[in-house]
RNA sequence: GCACCCGUAGUUCAGCUGGAUAGAAUACUAGACUACGAAUCUAGGGGUCGGAGGUUCGAAUCCUUCCGGGUGCGCCA
């Protein structure tokens, strides 16, 4: 992609297939190349990408620009003044919808021209040229300049460029994001151990937030860590020896989850027989493993054996989850190399002997001290993160390294972040832990103990009775096939959405009766709003309204306006517009702050402003036929949008329910 | 003992790099369907933003400190 110069890090020629050359102009007024002012600004590059597909506030801020300008000028001020793309950022939406479309604090830059913000912010008021094409309105309120924006202009760019998906693809076409690799890693489940909702609420953080990352236009590289050996493995095979069990023909996985837990109990109730019956269990145990790592004999054979069932398992729930990973690494394969790392870095220096042991002193970090080869000679858990770390770096050749792992290993990852740079590794500082809270359970906190744990198999089965309930409605009416089909979606959707809409940080209280209550804020709420659009759009073509939504030409923009310039936008249309617009910058905002939530919670908002347009503006029943194809294309903008957003929540929303 | 995370309406949560009168959902109350599918919408009450200081034009948001809850802290993963 040729880079345009005149225009800092903005690269507009790129888009010249999804543009109109009308806009260009625009774009390159916006970000200074074509005013006088601060044209060495270095901005943002990742917000910037997003504002630039956002003609409506950019053409706001070029407006407000060339009024800022005259009235600098006034006062003998040429230079320090904001660019567009700055005042576009600083733009607000106001507080309440009649005070205007966008909201501008004034004393954001008013140091530089050395005067009130109140005065600056009247007589901008004053100096705007509502004849120009975004403006239609500017009026001041204390330091805030409140701006109308003339709506058939809006509309007319915004609905066609959403309903036809262009204003959603233009994001991947980032060169800021598209130079930087990105792995993802996530899941990470244990062999022969269960599956509970709390490994679910990272599958859904994990592919969500690998979605948001390819929508902005990065490279994402999806992996797996699979825990495939150590000593959890070992006490579950011992006590499916002693016990003299034999597995299901399906499930395996599931049983062998069961089992470890029996074999823990077993475990506990024989140790607290006396010292010696505990020493006697610890030498079986020793010896499976050792059985294992010899990579001959039975043990051996029955952990190649199991280990399969527990993956077989693994693929089948990621298959339900609709997740795919490019690259799947195991334990198991970096053993080798962890012991490798000890020896190169224990030379080098970054590692120290201590107590026998081998590991990195991180005290002066304030980060103790982390152990990397026990005394016995063997590696553990965190030395085999640095192992694959560095092949991460090394093999493919990643600028930014992203873990999706629970809170309880906020430290574990401080520590393996930290070694790594000790180790030179300067992609250590492009290492970020994503942090997230426990899945508790209505009435309180999820543990084994208390036999109240939730486990992937209950989770599928309580949904798959749900299920059967949305079945038995549309029975004979429906294909089975739709019908299943749909039930699916709806259950997945509910899933998803109730383990993504709140900040990842927090604890998520998983109470499904609520998720599926198909009311309130919940992923039905947001699936059902889709197919109110479908329904419309669907019975639109019925009746012969063929309107082809897939591209947004020159024809349709002209429509629109005509239509809106001839009819009042209504308050609940201006609203809906917004949240339409505003999409990308939330979905932008979502992928840099690693947080779904906050694209879960655009997208609700943006349904609850479609069901009230939906109930306050006829759009079929509009006897005016220029206004019916205006509404008609922003219900299909809303829809395009809408089916985009649960897209990057990992959500399929089905076409009725 | 030390480190990190959380604390907003009865409950579950929003609140973007500090911005105008702190918003939803749920529950409760009162309304709106000869339907562009009411799995929806409208209206109402309900809050010392854990407490106290500080920073400034301005704090739920930033800093300090205390209280409450959680997680973790060399031979597990």
């Amino acid at each position: 992609m040729q880079k345009t110069h005149g225009i800092g890090q903005f690269h507009v020629v790129g888009f010249h297939d999804i543009l109109q050359k009308s806009e260009l102009n625009l774009i390159q007024i916006a970000h200074g190349s074509l005013s006088p002012m601060k044209p060495d600004l270095e901005p943002k590059v990742n917000l910037s990408h997003e504002l630039s597909l956002d003609h409506g506030r950019l053409g706001v801020a070029g407006d407000v620009v060339a009024a800022l300008v005259k009235l600098a000028a006034a006062g003998g001020i040429t230079e320090g003044l904001p660019t567009a793309v700055e005042i576009a950022r600083w733009m607000e939406r106001p507080p309440e919808t009649h005070l205007g479309d966008y909201a501008l604090p004034c004393f954001r830059f008013v140091k530089s021209m050395k005067r009130k913000p109140d005065e600056v912010a009247r007589e901008l008021g004053n100096l705007i040229d509502t004849k120009s094409s975004w403006i239609a309105a500017a009026t001041s309120a204390g330091p805030f300049l409140n701006i109308t924006v003339n709506q058939p202009r809006l509309m007319s760019w915004l609905l066609p460029a959403a309903a036809s998906g262009n204003i959603f693809k233009s994001m991947s076409l980032n060169e800021a994001t598209a130079n930087t690799r990105v792995m993802i890693e996530y899941s990470q489940p244990n062999t022969h151990k269960e599956f509970h909702v709390g490994h679910v609420r990272n599958i859904c953080l994990g592919s969500s937030l690998v979605n948001l990352f390819r929508y902005s236009g990065y490279p994402v590289i999806a992996v797996n860590y699979i825990g495939d050996e150590g000593t959890h493995i070992a006490k579950c095979l011992w006590h499916i020896k002693r016990a003299g069990v034999t597995a299901p023909a399906t499930k395996k996985g599931e049983w062998l989850g069961e089992m470890y837990v029996e074999a823990t109990r077993a475990l506990e109730a024989a140790a607290s027989v006396s010292p010696d019956a505990k020493a006697k269990i610890d030498g079986e145990i020793s010896a499976v493993l050792r059985g294992i790592e010899s990579k001959t004999g039975t043990d051996y054979n029955l952990w190649c054996e199991t280990r399969q069932w527990s993956l077989d398992d693994f693929d089948s729930v990621y298959d339900w989850f609709h997740v795919k990973f490019d690259r799947v690494f195991f334990e198991s394969e970096v053993s080798e190399e962890s012991q490798e790392i000890v020896e190169k870095y224990l030379q080098s220096g970054a590692f120290v002997e201590s107590d026998g042991a081998i590991g990195a002193d991180l005290k002066p970090y304030k980060l103790g001290f982390m152990l990397v080869r026990k005394r016995d000679g063997n590696t553990l858990y965190a030395t085999k993160d640095l192992a694959l770390a560095r092949r991460k770096f090394d093999q493919f050749k990643i600028d930014r390294s992203i873990y999706v792992v629970a809170s309880e290993q906020n430290h574990h990852f401080k520590q393996v972040f930290k070694t790594l740079d000790l180790m030179g590794f300067k992609q250590a500082k492009q290492c970020f832990h994503l942090s997230y809270g426990m899945v508790v359970l209505p009435d309180g906190k999820m543990s084994s103990r208390a036999g109240n744990t939730v486990t992937f198999k209950m989770l599928h089965e309580q949904m798959t009775g749900a299920l059967n309930q949305i079945l038995a409605k549309y029975a004979g009416e429906w294909p089975a096939e739709e019908i299943a089909t749909t039930a699916k979606q709806l259950c997945e959707g509910a899933v998803k959405y109730g383990m993504l809409c709140s900040d990842p940080a927090k604890d998520v209280v998983f109470d499904m009766e609520n998720w599926l209550s198909f009311e309130g804020n919940t992923g039905p709420y947001l699936m059902y709003s889709y197919t109110r659009t479908q329904s419309i759009l669907r019975k639109a073509a019925d009746a012969g309204l063929k309107i082809d939504f897939s591209r947004a030409t020159v024809v349709h923009e002209g429509a629109v306006r005509a239509a809106y310039g001839a009819h009042n936008v209504a308050d609940s249309e201006r609203e809906l517009a917004r949240w339409i617009q505003d999409f990308n910058h939330a979905a932008t905002a979502s992928c840099e702050n690693y947080r779904p939530s906050t694209l879960a919670n655009h997208l609700f908002y943006m349904c609850k402003a479609f069901n009230r347009f939906y109930t306050d503006v006829p759009v079929l029943k509009t006897t005016d036929d220029a206004l019916r194809q205006a509404r008609l294309t922003m219900v299909a903008a809303f829809g395009a949008t809408l089916k985009e957003g649960l897209g990057l929540m990992g959500i399929t929303p089905p076409e009725r329910m």
